[in-house]
DNA sequence: TGGAGCATGTAATGAGTTACATGATTGG
DNA sequence: CCAATCATGTAACTCATTACATGCTCCA
């Protein structure tokens, strides 16, 4: 029976496939490939690290550094416990979002206090929108040529298309709420 | 000094706004108010609950029913904690998408497998569009009439649109992997 | 050469999930 | 009236975040 692992050690096993790796290199790796979508911090990568080693699904690789900098790498076992992994149908998402559960509350809540809020946000997912479209556009035109991430475009289209759906929800939230349009369109650009 | 809360606990005191009610009643109204985008189990319910009835936030209302059972009320405590809360700016949204991080790592997976996956994760959307979209057929055209509950009609927005947004990041998935149509489009209808 | 700021790891706390226990209800 | 099912709550566990501690490095 292989060891069993939750989606974060997984991540962690999924990154050493390329090289042995530190916690710390491992959180900023973890960091950078998926930042808003799957984040985990440091503390998340040495509690998951230590555990994996003890039941032998990574083992120390090489000279530990300066502080208990250590590199870690893959054991077969990881291997296989991370394909068994990848293999089971992954759970739904769950998406957490403070900013629609105090408008669910609206009936409650000061309406310029709820302005507020919308403007702030919105503000802030257009400039996530707008940090994905100038990588978007540095990448090559086939998308599918040689050299380029398939794997990275397509989690960047998501990020693309999630954003893109954020912010058409809110430039129709006035016309839903009845209210004075308060989102500032013009900062989308 | 109010007491500070965290969101779970007041989206309780939110609903509390309108009556008072019991911990699996409490759990019932989160569960259908917001469902995908902010779920809260029985478990927490009743630690919340029990926590804001030790620092005065909500206070036992009525009789206790058979069980356990006991409805709570909100105190001007509580009103207060809320409505602090509430003008916080609330904190951007967290997603963990276990689909897109098995994507991501795409490159140490099998392809059928991510085939596999897609297929049943982009199912499971169309269904959740479809749902929401039969909800959104039965509001009155009018949809800032008397009676409608604007705020509910401004979640159910975001969700159609997110589940749009993820559907057809499903369908230019192919064109961006450079694989095989797997998404079986006509069961969107 | 020392101290400001960054690198790296750990510990404490809080939030969320799963599994369980037992009381109520109701159709056969 | 009993067995199946639903209602209601609790306890144990896992996961995630925050706050902290201390080692390194580098340039003024």
């Amino acid at each position: 029976m292989g060891t069993t692992i939750n989606a974060t050690a997984a991540s962690l096993l999924g990154f050493l496939h390329d090289a042995p790796l530190t916690g710390y290199a491992l959180s900023q790796v973890a960091e950078e490939a998926l930042g808003n979508f799957w984040s985990i911090t440091r503390s998340q990568v040495y509690r998951e690290l230590s555990r994996m080693a003890d039941v032998g699904l990574v083992r120390p690789s090489g000279e530990p550094g300066p502080r208990d900098r250590q590199p870690y790498e893959l054991t077969d076992a990881g291997r296989q416990a991370f394909a068994a992994w990848a293999a089971d149908t992954p759970n739904a998402e769950t998406i957490r979002f403070p900013l629609l559960l105090v408008l669910s509350l609206g009936r409650h809540v000061d309406d310029d206090v709820l302005g507020d809020h919308l403007r702030t946000h919105r503000a802030e997912h257009a400039r996530r929108l707008a940090e994905y479209d100038s990588i978007w556009e540095q990448l090559p035109d086939d998308v599918t040529a040689e050299g380029v991430d398939r794997w990275r475009v397509a989690t960047l289209a998501f990020g693309r298309r999630y954003e893109q759906a954020v912010l058409g929800w809110f430039d129709e939230l006035p016309d839903l709420l009845g209210i004075q349009p308060t989102n500032n369109a013009e900062s989308t650009l």
